[in-house]
DNA sequence: CCGCATCCGAGTTGATACTG
DNA sequence: CAGTATCAACTCGGATGCGG
């Protein structure tokens, strides 16, 4: 699948900007957090649960991740619309990732809450 | 001179954010993942080893990294110029978030020979 | 010389309104 | 409901300059 690629020739030098390269946008690892621990999730849902990113925001992640391969958008033609999203395959590898940083910032915010 | 000051006073919607709001800069988490490899590391080491960070953003990367409390910051007075930068121990304490995302991107480069 | 602050152009993100 | 369009605001990259 010889797609558009706008990052081609991109050479990391180090794993961490491998994976950076697909979950290092500004709310991917919250959307993926997200997915990972309700499953299937609509648009709409996911804008309720992530308020700090806008529309235009939102929908611009999701497609980078549905092009990575991390999530599926399934579109159901109906009256209204309705579009869920889930993770696929190689999105569920990304679970122990997530969980780290999930697990992180619950220690962290245990901590820092006498600011 | 407006100066970010509100990200302690960051409202979270779930822990994912908690830890992006301390690592979530765009260079941060290679930047720890070096420090975490080799220990100590020079400004200018730091930026041989991330040549796609520009010496303004690694020195403001670094920066909120420092006022963060994740690493430290040691200049030594002397010529020419000498600054190293390390892991405080709360730093330390993202080394399993830190190699969580380095084996996912093994991974991810050991499978991604498609084309 | 090394570390890093500053100015400006370019790209990215945010807020609001609009469409199918 | 899901997504797009437009413009304003912010951030980032590159070049330059400066203090030690």
């Amino acid at each position: 699948m010889a797609k558009k690629m706008d990052k081609a020739k991109k050479q990391f030098h180090c794993p961490v900007e491998a994976t950076l390269s697909q979950i290092g946008g500004k709310y991917k690892m919250t959307i993926l957090y997200h997915l990972i621990h309700d499953g299937t999730l609509r648009y709409h849902e996911l804008q309720k649960k992530i308020p700090q990113a806008t529309a235009k925001m939102l929908t611009q992640q999701l497609r980078e991740l549905e092009s990575d391969g991390l999530i599926n958008r399934k579109v159901y033609p109906v009256v209204p619309p309705k579009t869920e999203y889930s993770l696929t395959e190689r999105g569920t590898t990304l679970t122990e990732v997530i969980d780290s940083i999930c697990n992180w910032g619950c220690t962290y915010m245990a901590g820092t809450f006498e600011e």
